[in-house]
RNA sequence: GGUCCGAUAGCUCAGUCGGUAGAGCAAAUGGCUUUUAACCAUUGGGUCCCAGGUUCGAGUCCUGGUCGGAUCACCA
């Protein structure tokens, strides 16, 4: 410390304070108040600087990693890498035959470690998942890839650190050994050794060169309890998975897996549907009117035209037009944005995916969504039968139900209650009854204001919504495509918007001007997908499901009275 | 918005009847050349969410507030 020369320290007190003097000039948070500080964030900060001393520019831009398996190796495909993975079994079978505490006979190690030892070098990066075990002159750590991980071996006399400013090793007698005394639990390094197999029948990389890639400034979360509490997992979602992937132990899905299955669940609908023949369209998240759904939009302002704009709430009359277009087969998976309530099933912004076939009615639509779920759900489960808060769910049989006759199965015979009170029996006595898949069909018109009436009865809707676990899951109808009818139908629900109804739909005038070109017979349904994922991955809330669910703005000290963001 | 629950060390949590602020992990220092929740020894670390009140004395009791969670009502 005292080597340094005081002109350094000057200048560099200076330039903190300076620092410091800018960002409250500015009002933006000082870097020291965005991180915490304390004993653990300074011993991390001390340990940068003497890493900067030791290898250079303590973040480099590279390392090249090996190509065992034919692309560059990362932990995982190393694991997964044929001549690894099969002699990782044969001592996994040895180990699995020995009693507790008991170690693999040393002939039988050996004899795998030659076999490993003849694969060559490997050179694999990844971040420090475990604090390092320091045993005077020698450590193990593991190392992750975000997914799996490998002990690493690191021995005083055999270790050579390479310099970040040349790239090259570092020719000087233990200087490894100091690197790696500098190292916390976190940081991401890159090593360079041979597999080999330790006493207790772990595969391992003996490191003969150490690199250091990046500091990890603040301390990770509990390896045993990762971060209990809700608020800092989903607001701070990149520490939420980098606990899932260091907790040794947890119940059910890893964050990472839940989201693994998310993106499962997702591109294995886009297959589904284009192997259909569907076609994925993107259609304005901005615009003149929010409508196509009953729900409060969010309002933005565009300047240039100095025109208001609504977040959409359901892309549904834009993929109609294109239907109108000639798109038979048409579909959108994006978001909506809906200026509501948000609840344990609502966030304000949320996945929705909605598609349309022309010559299709409700029927083929219904069947056509159980094949689409059973399919989607078995490649993202690996099963038709899932586990849901203690229920099971069976996704093989979907059941049919009139509105009319779910309201009157607990017993008394529903006859003559208006269009509303059926509506409102249905919300409050049946919708959470209804756990193993369920479409309810035959809704009362007035509240379809876009879907065609049944043929036989004018009053009924050709419309169902699917519930399962007692949530709505997805809505569909046979799309109405009679203009004047369209047209009179949301005259009905401008109506009834004078009258204060804020959710009720806008009138679209293009919309009807589309339809006025001919739209053929169609089926349309909307599916949302975050409630889909809370299904298939026993979440109890929406916020569980999406990356970086709506919170409220975090409250910071430095800018609490200054400035309110957004 | 209503109701219920919670906030204590960097993290996970104890804290009895109101009487000196605790543990494990993490950190620092030393030891240890096949460990694995490494181990052994030592050390440091607290605005007990905030404000007020009761009391000789409050982490603990009371009132108000902030933030969070669960739940109910409206929305998918």
């Amino acid at each position: 410390m005292h080597a340094r020369p005081h002109s350094f320290v000057i200048v560099r007190w200076w330039f903190i304070l300076n620092v410091y003097a800018i960002s409250k000039a500015m009002s933006i948070t000082p870097f020291d108040e965005i991180i915490e500080q304390n004993d653990q964030t300074a011993a991390r900060r001390e340990h940068l600087e003497k890493l900067r001393e030791l290898v250079g520019n303590p973040y480099p831009n590279k390392f090249g990693r090996s190509a065992l398996s034919g692309e560059e190796d990362t932990i995982t495909r190393l694991l997964a890498h044929p001549p690894v993975a099969e002699i990782n079994a044969e001592m996994h079978a040895i180990l699995a035959s020995l009693g507790e505490g008991e170690r693999p006979p040393a002939e039988k190690k050996d004899a795998l470690n030659e076999r490993l030892k003849a694969l060559g070098n490997v050179r694999i990066a990844g971040r420090m998942a475990v604090p390092p075990r320091v045993m005077g002159k020698a450590a193990f750590v593991h190392l992750s890839d975000g997914i799996s991980r490998l002990q690493v071996y690191v021995r005083k006399q055999d270790a050579v650190a390479i310099s970040n400013a040349t790239g090259e090793a570092i020719d000087e007698e233990g200087k490894a050994w100091e690197v790696f005394g500098y190292l916390d639990h976190g940081d991401f390094i890159g090593v360079e050794g041979y597999l080999f197999i330790t006493n207790t029948g772990e595969l391992s990389v003996h490191v003969e060169k150490l690199q250091f890639l990046a500091k990890a400034m603040l301390p990770m979360p509990d390896k045993m309890h990762g971060i209990a509490d809700p608020e800092i997992r989903q607001r701070q979602r990149y520490a939420d998975l980098i606990a899932s992937s260091l907790q040794i132990e947890h119940d059910g899905l890893t964050t990472r897996e839940v989201f693994e299955r998310r993106a499962k669940l997702i591109s294995s609908i886009r297959h589904f549907l284009e192997d259909h023949g569907y076609i994925e369209v993107e259609t304005p998240m901005l615009t003149p009117k929010a409508t196509g759904a009953a729900a409060k939009p969010f309002v933005t302002h565009h300047n240039a035209l100095d025109i208001d704009l609504y977040a959409r709430i359901a892309p549904e009359l834009y993929l109609k037009r294109l239907v109108v277009g000639g798109f038979e087969k048409v579909y959108e998976l994006n978001r909506n944005f809906r200026n509501e309530g948000i609840s344990y099933k609502h966030n304000p912004e949320f996945t929705m995916l909605e598609f349309y076939c022309a010559y299709m009615d409700v029927n083929g639509m219904m069947d056509f969504c159980e094949e689409l779920l059973r399919q989607s759900v078995m490649k993202a489960t690996g099963g038709l039968v899932i586990e849901y808060e203690g229920k099971t769910i069976d996704f093989s049989n979907f059941r049919r139900l009139s509105m009319a006759d779910a309201v009157s199965e607990p017993g008394a015979v529903a006859t003559g209650l208006s269009d509303s009170e059926l509506l409102e029996r249905f919300e409050t006595d049946v919708e959470h009854t209804l756990i193993q898949p369920t479409f309810i069909i035959d809704f009362p018109k007035s509240i379809s204001p876009l879907s065609k009436a049944s043929p036989e009865n004018p009053q009924i809707a050709e419309r169902f919504e699917l519930f399962i676990n007692g949530m709505e899951v997805a809505n569909g109808f046979s799309e109405l495509n009679d203009p004047r009818e369209q047209y009179d139908r949301f005259a009905d629900q401008m109506q009834a918007r004078e009258r204060g109804d804020e959710e009720a739909m806008v009138l679209d005038e293009d919309y009807i001007r589309a339809l006025s070109y001919g739209m053929p017979p169609a089926a349309g349904i909307g599916i949302g997908i975050d409630r889909l994922t809370m299904l298939l991955t026993n979440k109890h809330s929406i916020r569980d499901v999406i990356l970086f669910p709506h919170m409220r703005p975090e409250k910071r000290s430095a800018t609490e009275d200054t400035e309110s963001t957004e």
